[in-house]
This record gives C-alpha cells, structure tokens and sequence, in this order.
RNA sequence: GGGCAAUUAGCUCAGUUGGUUUAGAGCAUCGCCUUGACAGGGCGGGGGUCACAGGUUCGAAUCCUGUAUUGCCCA
C-alpha cells in the first residue's frame, strides 16, 4: 500500500464533510439518551466568515464532538442573524449605486430587496464553517426573521406589552443621523478624540457690556440654547443671579439659573443649557421647565431653528457659526480639549442625543431572576472574572429602547387609530387590532383603513434574546416535546463584548418565558489579535482569511492553531506559525500511520521490550485521559490539546513506537500490531474533537470500517485501571536512556557500535527497552575499570572492550557544570534543614522530602566526581 | 474619573488551598544527524533576580500593601 510521505489535507476533508452530510451525521432527533445542546452565536447575514468566527465555532464544535463521543445527543443549532441596521445599510448602499433611494421605494418593495440581498448573501458564513468542519445539525438551520422566530417575536412583545414591562415614551436616545435611527445604550461606542472647546460670550441683558463667557463643544447647537447655568456657590456670579442673557446667534433672551450639576472648575463655570442636544440638559431643562428645542433633522442637518444656516451638516454649520462669532467677536478663544464621543456601532456616524418618542423595555424586573443565576453560579460564567461585570452592568440596568426607525426587521405589532399618542392598540393581527381599537375608542365604525401600524420595527437583539427557546419554537408552542429535551441547553460560546447586549438578555427572556435559565456554561472566548496585538480588523486589514489558511494548513492545522493558545476569556494573539504547528502534527500523526500501515504481522509472541511498552502505554494513555476530564470540565481546552500533542507525538510516536517497532523488513507480532491499532484508535478518538478530518481519515485506514460508519459516532475511550508503578519504571528507563545517548555524543561513539551496559543486582524493569533504543546490551556483573554512572539514582556501569576510554574535555567540563549544580543544590537544602524554624514548623513529610532530595544530590555529586576522576 | 483583570524564557502560556528540585511546557533559537514513518523529521543543549519596592512566614512566583505598565468594562 502506497502511502504519501506528506499528508494533503484538502482533497481528504472536502470528501469526509460531503460524506458526513450525504449521511446526516450531525443530525439530532429526541431519544432515551440525555441531550447536549449548544446554539450558535448567529453571525449577521452581513458578514463574512472572519477569525472570530472561526475561534468561536471551533470551540463549539470542540465541545459538540466530545459530548456526541461521550454518550450525549448532541445538538448544535445553526443559524443567521438578520441584522437590522447593518443590513439595511447595506442594501441602502447597494441600491444607491444603482440611483436608487430608499425615499422613493415602498415598504414592500425595499423589503423585497433587502430579502433578495440576504437570500444571495446570508449564507455565507454557514457555507464557510463547514469548510472548517463545524458539526452542525444543519436541517435546524434557523433565522432570526424567518416565520417561527417572526412569530415568536411578536407573540413576546404582546406579552410583555400586555404585563406592562413594554411602554412606549418620549425620552432622550442615541440616534444615528446616517441610519436615521434610535440605538440602544450598547450599541453606541465611546471613542476618545481631540476635541475643541469654543468660548463664547454672551451680553447680560441687565447689564449692557457686562459679558458672561460659556465654554461649548457645540457652538452649532447655541440657537437651542436656553438657559445659561451656574452653580449656585459660585461667588463669581452671584451678582447675576435672576439676570438674562443674549444669545449670540439669534439675538433671543434667557435666564441665567443656578444649579448644583454645574462643575465651577470646568471651563469658565458656566454653562449653555441646550435641552434637546444633551443629556444632561435635558434633565437640568425638566427640572427648570425649560422649553425642548431641536435644531437638528434627523439626518444631522441644521433645520429652521438653525437660521441662516438650516439645511447645513452638523459639523459644516459648526465651522460655520464659529466663523460667524469670531468676525462678530463674540467667539473669545478656542481650546483643545481631550474629550469622547459616542459613534454608532454599525455605521459609525457620530451619534446625537434625541429626544424622541420610542418603544422601551423596563427592565429591573426582569434582570433580577438573570443576575442572580449568574451570581449563585447556576449559569456558570467561564472564566469566572465576567461575573463582576456582568453584576454591575445588571444592578445598573437601564431600560432597553427597542423601536429602531427602519424597516428590515421585525415590525411593532402597534396600531393607530387615531392622532393621540395613545391612541393605539398592540395585536397580533390587523383584525385584532380592528376589534381592540373598536373597543378602546368606543368608535364602532372604525375599519381596518382607518389603522395605522406602526412604521418601525424592533431592535435585532429583541428577536436574538429569544435565541436558545426560539429555535425549538418554545415561544409559540412552550410544551413541544423539543423544547422538553433540548432545553436549557448546556454550553453557549461567545465573545465578552456581548455579555450585555445578548447573553444577559437571553437569561432574561430564558426565566420570564421559560422559568429556566436558559444555557448552563457560557465559555467566553477573548479577541482574535495580530502579531502586534491590535484587533483584526477590516479596516486595519490585519485579518487573515480563513479560507485561505485553512486551503495553505488545512481546517484541521488552523483549528489546531487557534487552539494551542486560547484560553477562556484570553484574547488570541495570532500568529500563522501556530497553523504551521498544526500542519506538522497532522503529518506526524500521518506518518505515524504510514509506519504501522508498513508492518507484516507474524504468529510470534511480542519481545520483552514491546511487552514493556504495551503495559507501559496503556498506563500513559489512561492517565492522560484522567488529566483530559479534568481539563474539559474546567474548559482547558488548549491545555488539553497541548496533552494530547504531546501524548501522540513524544509519548506514542518517540517513545512507544520506536519500542515496538520491528528491524526493519522483519513483521511485527500479532499481538502488538493488535495492541497498536488499538491505542492507535483510542488516540484518534480524543484527538478527534480538535482534529475532526484527519482523525477521521486515519481511524477508516487503521482497520477496515464500513464508509457510513464515522468516528464522531464512537464512545470515547475509558481509562483501564490505574496501575502508577509502570509510570514511574518509565521515568527510569527514560532517565538511563538519556544519559548513555549524552555518553554516546559526549564521546563520539556511532550508533552502530552497541553499549555494553552493567548493573549490579537486579536488573530494572524495562532493560530490554534501553537495549532496543540506545543499541546497547546488558549484564549483571562489573568487570574491573568499568565506567560508573548514574541514571535517576541508580548506579550503571559502562565496559569499554579497549579499556577505558579517556574523558574528553567536553565532557569534563558538562561533568563539572553538573557537580556545581548539585553542589549548590545540596547546599541550599543543607542550609533549610539546619534552620531550626524550618525543622521545628514544617510537616513531617516535607521535612523527609527535603533529607531525600539532599541525599539524592550528595549521592549525584559522589557519582559524577568518580567519573570526573577516572 | 470609578471598577475589574493581568504582568513568569525571544514569543504564547501552565504553575490548582504557600513546601517535588536553584520555576515548567509548546513554539522559536543553537549544535549534531543525507538512521528505511516523518527534514513539515530525529537526538541533545542554551535561555528566566517570576514587573518593581516593602511586608507577613521557618519557607513566597503563590498571601498583604504600595508603585509602574498594559488590557477590559463603566461614566
């Protein structure tokens, strides 16, 4: 059987993906064994798969894999996410290259775009993770805007509406004057900028020629003005107290107020009220009565109030109005401040504060049943540290604006009937909102043209919170025998910077519509990073593309490079050497089958060296998948791989297979061909999760399996007994072959001439092993001027036919580094054993251990001088 | 400005309630090896005052305090 000597990986996991769709591999229906579900974090159907993605996904299908292997019916949901302002950017843009606007479509037909778009791109990604190999059930493939969630989505907000935890208000939001739409608190970023603080001065009206001077980072805004601030105990302005001012642009007149909010110290102390353009006045506005007025459109241009320069940008009328004062000399300086500003988290416009009227969640009450889950650990957050944050931002919680002014989304089922603002009914249906509005207004002539819906729809999160009970329709049918099996589901992976926006609001909406939480575990993965630490980026175009790494190493070298080092909650720092790593073990573990693939079998018994060997591995391997539970219940998942690495690639393929392998062109015993399939099998199995294709390839080569018959359906292999003697026999086999390989470089001695080992009594379990890998035989007896050494803490003896060989001064010199090491070594445990506070407080035990490791040294010591002096 | 976390070898990280070496691993690096599975390899070596300064203790990378730097969250 040929075997290539490099392992290709393309045409190998193109074919295993096809065969585990064409056979459902990944397909869960409810049964008798316990289930283990995860949802997928819906990538928005904008994107296109990116490194996070690819960290993320991996993780999960690390954990879908081994639980399906361990007796569970996994159950891996994908889905999309429809992505309500990316999207509708998107297709806005699209449509303007084509000299469309928004403006002049219908609802309808804009939709129908927006829909042709996502059924063209929205897959994308789905299509990509295969690529990587996620094991997704993908006939459960859901989307946040198809009719089930549509439907659960609608059904919550009449729920919630109906228990009064919806409202609609006039508040203070964030808008997006590019999206022309409200934002929620976490979709706005805080960015630090250089910013520009304008000092302006404004005339008091009761004392011509007095001027009060107003430092202002939004001059555009001074025409909203209406009311100049200054705190009360400041002796600065008391004599104007109850006085007015002139405002600058516009000539109008207002008060001067007092209020506590004012900081004395910043700026001149006094301060411009501009009620409608700032959160802060806002709230100083309502308390003093102040009157609301905006000066901006919502698409961030001046409107009437604006003057002389209504129907001009907000950043062009800045400069603007600038110009103006400082030829009217009522501008008085400019500074440079360092100041942030908030810009939408999807187009990134600068954003406003609005006043506005919009659809708002309350949300304390339903937070309480989510924060305490986490704070009593009944979801566990992994790595724990999140829980702090989470708390905070929890016991913080401010209501949750939900209305968004667009249309691609789902839209508020709200109805008017009349001009009021509460003239409206919420329903699920026309119909209904028909019979309700009847009711409501006591007009019982009201038809169905003289409703109105409400034009925008819900926030994108108000439909993903629904996620984990939405894709088992646990909304709209809460009893379905799915929604008894599937949920809670047990782990969710996803990054920290939506624990708010997403995994709290799903914790929320999981007690309130289920009285469960909704996931056990929620693995927090950190940031994927270039080399240089920054974020990957579009922008920077730091990213690598995945496709294209995992065409160059393989899906099964990427995986296993993002995974080698990524711990919980970390952030990544990327680097391609990681997936060059993974394309190196995969052509170990490849040539490691090449080599057993090669080996005859024959009748005969196996020798003493791989009869050692075989007890010994078993013992590794059972050890090693000790260590593995352990690790994966605390979600080490790149410890558990570096185990593994290290497991096949020194343990099995350095230490086992070169015991065990046969001279060459002589077959290997039955048994031990038998025994290597074996562990062979069992290391695919728990390499399996990590590495899916080439694990997969490599268990079908091993023994004939039938081509339906895939590894992920396997049972992950049980730990035979612990017996930790062979362990232990090992570390004295490993220790006397590392040094006669020293002895043999140190002296120059090929590897064809064989060793002639001594010993003095009994001879160490595993002999026939150190014979076999340093090419070197041994007896039981010391002829005269043979040369000693120590392996561990034994001594051994080397006899030279031609008498002794003289010590070269290379060797001398690595003798003498040694003794010194020892020497000190000794020395420091000599120094705490002859501390009377060390002898008298330490336990009994350490106190031992420490005479011990004296001891051994001394006795190292003693070894390496009779060698130095021979 | 407030809160949280981190700082261990060139890089990325372990180090589990203080006592298994004078601190480990993987990668990188250096030396030797055209050995019949694999040079995408084998064998061997070098490399760290555990950020800094104090303190607690018989004993500190580990606990406490402060300082510095970095990152994250919130305002």
């Amino acid at each position: 059987m040929e075997i290539p000597s490099k392992y290709a990986p393309g045409q190998v996991e193109r074919q295993w993906y096809t065969r585990w769709m064409e056979h459902k591999a990944f397909a869960s229906v409810p049964d008798e064994r316990p289930a283990y579900t995860i949802v997928i974090p819906p990538p928005n159907v904008t994107g296109v798969l990116h490194m996070g993605h690819m960290l993320n996904n991996t993780i999960q299908d690390v954990l879908v894999r081994r639980a399906r292997m361990r007796g569970f019916n996994a159950c891996w949901v994908p889905g999309t996410d429809h992505a309500s302002i990316a999207t509708e950017a998107k297709v806005v843009q699209k449509l303007r290259t084509e000299g469309i606007k928004k403006s002049d479509l219908s609802r309808e037909a804009f939709l129908q775009h927006a829909w042709d778009w996502t059924d063209k791109h929205g897959g994308i990604i789905l299509e990509q993770l295969k690529t990587l190999g996620a094991s997704c059930d993908w006939d459960r493939t859901a989307f946040t805007l198809d009719e089930k969630r549509s439907e659960s989505v609608i059904n919550v907000f009449l729920d919630l509406y109906e228990k009064g935890h919806i409202y609609r208000g006039q508040r203070m939001v964030h808008w997006d004057p590019e999206a022309k739409t409200s934002l929620s608190d976490e979709e706005v970023l805080h960015k630090e900028i250089q910013a520009k603080l304008y000092y302006v001065r404004y005339e008091v009206i009761e004392q011509p020629g007095t001027y009060l001077t107003v430092a202002t980072s939004r001059p555009e805004t001074i025409m909203a003005d209406r009311a100049i601030a200054i705190h009360p105990k400041d002796e600065r302005y008391i004599p104007l107290h109850g006085m007015h001012v002139r405002v600058p642009l516009g000539g109008l007149e207002i008060p001067i107020i007092t209020d506590e909010y004012v900081t004395p110290d910043f700026g001149t102390g006094c301060l411009k009220v501009t009620p409608a353009h700032d959160w802060n006045d806002y709230a100083i506005g309502q308390k003093h009565g102040l009157e609301v007025i905006d000066v901006l459109n919502e698409d961030g241009t001046l409107n009437d109030f604006g003057l002389t320069w209504a129907g001009m940008d907000r950043f062009e009328a800045r400069k603007a109005t600038v110009a103006h004062m400082e030829a009217t000399g009522d501008l008085v300086k400019v500074e440079s401040y360092a100041s942030t500003v908030g810009t939408s988290e999807r187009t990134g416009a600068v954003v406003e504060p609005r006043l506005s009227l919009q659809w708002w969640i309350r949300m304390p009450e339903l937070a309480k049943p989510a924060l305490d889950a986490v704070m009593s650990d009944d979801i566990q957050l992994i790595p724990e540290k999140f829980k702090n944050t989470y708390r905070h931002w929890m016991e913080n919680v401010k209501d949750w604006c939900i209305s968004r002014q667009l249309w691609w989304g789902h839209q508020i089922p709200a109805f008017f009937y009349g001009e009021g603002e509460s003239d409206f009914v919420v329903a699920k249906t026309a119909e209904e909102a028909l019979k309700k509005a009847r009711i409501q207004s006591g007009q019982t002539g009201l038809s169905l043209s003289d409703l109105r819906q409400d034009e925008d729809c819900l926030d994108t999160w108000f439909s993903s919170w629904l996620w984990p009970i939405s894709v088992f329709d646990g909304i709209n049918h809460p009893d379905n025998a799915e929604m008894a099996y599937y949920y809670p589901t047990q782990d969710l992976v996803t990054a920290p910077e939506i624990l708010f926006f997403w995994v709290a609001r799903m914790a929320m909406a999981g007690f309130e519509y289920t009285g469960k939480k909704p996931f056990e575990n929620v693995y927090l993965t950190g940031i994927v990073r270039d080399k240089q630490g920054r974020k990957m980026s579009k922008s920077l175009g730091n990213s690598p593309d995945p496709l294209t790494l995992i065409e160059q190493y393989g899906a099964d070298g990427v995986r296993m490079g993002m995974l080698m080092s990524s711990p919980a909650g970390n952030d990544l720092p990327f680097d391609e050497d990681l997936c060059i790593q993974g394309r190196n073990f995969s052509n170990k573990v490849w040539n490691a089958l090449r080599l057993v693939k090669g080996w005859e079998s024959s009748p005969e018994a196996p020798d003493a060296a791989a009869q050692w060997a075989m007890t010994w591995f078993d013992q590794v391997l059972a050890q090693t998948l000790l260590e593995l539970e352990d690790d994966f219940k605390k979600y080490r998942l790149s410890e558990a791989l570096l185990k593994i690495y290290k497991l096949i690639w020194d343990d099995f393929c350095s230490w086992y297979l070169e015991m065990v392998k046969p001279a060459y062109g002589s077959p290997a015993s039955a048994e031990v061909l038998e025994r290597t399939m074996g562990f062979f099998e069992d290391l695919m199995k728990v390499l399996h999760p990590f590495m899916p294709f080439i694990t997969e390839e490599v268990w079908h080569a091993l023994r004939p399996v039938s081509e339906d018959t895939f590894l992920n359906l396997q049972t992950w292999p049980t730990a035979s007994t612990q017996d930790r003697q062979a362990l232990k026999d090992f570390g004295h086999i490993e220790a006397l072959v590392a040094v006669l390989r020293t002895i043999r470089k140190d002296r120059n001695i090929p590897f064809k001439t064989p060793l002639d080992v001594r010993y003095q009594g009994e001879a160490p379990i595993g002999l026939a092993v150190v014979e076999k890998l340093v090419h070197a035989s041994s007896q039981s007896s010391v002829p005269e001027g043979a040369m000693a050494f120590l392996a561990g803490t034994r001594e051994y003896f080397l006899h030279f036919d031609e008498g002794t060989q003289e010590i070269s001064e290379e060797e001398r010199a690595s003798l003498l580094k040694d003794v010194a090491y020892f020497e000190g070594f000794a020395a420091s445990i000599e120094k705490k054993l002859s501390n009377p506070g060390f002898v008298n407080n330490a336990p009994a035990a350490v106190i031992e251990n420490e005479r011990k490791k004296g001891a051994d040294a001394l006795a190292k010591v003693a070894a390496l001088k009779a060698r130095i002096s021979e």
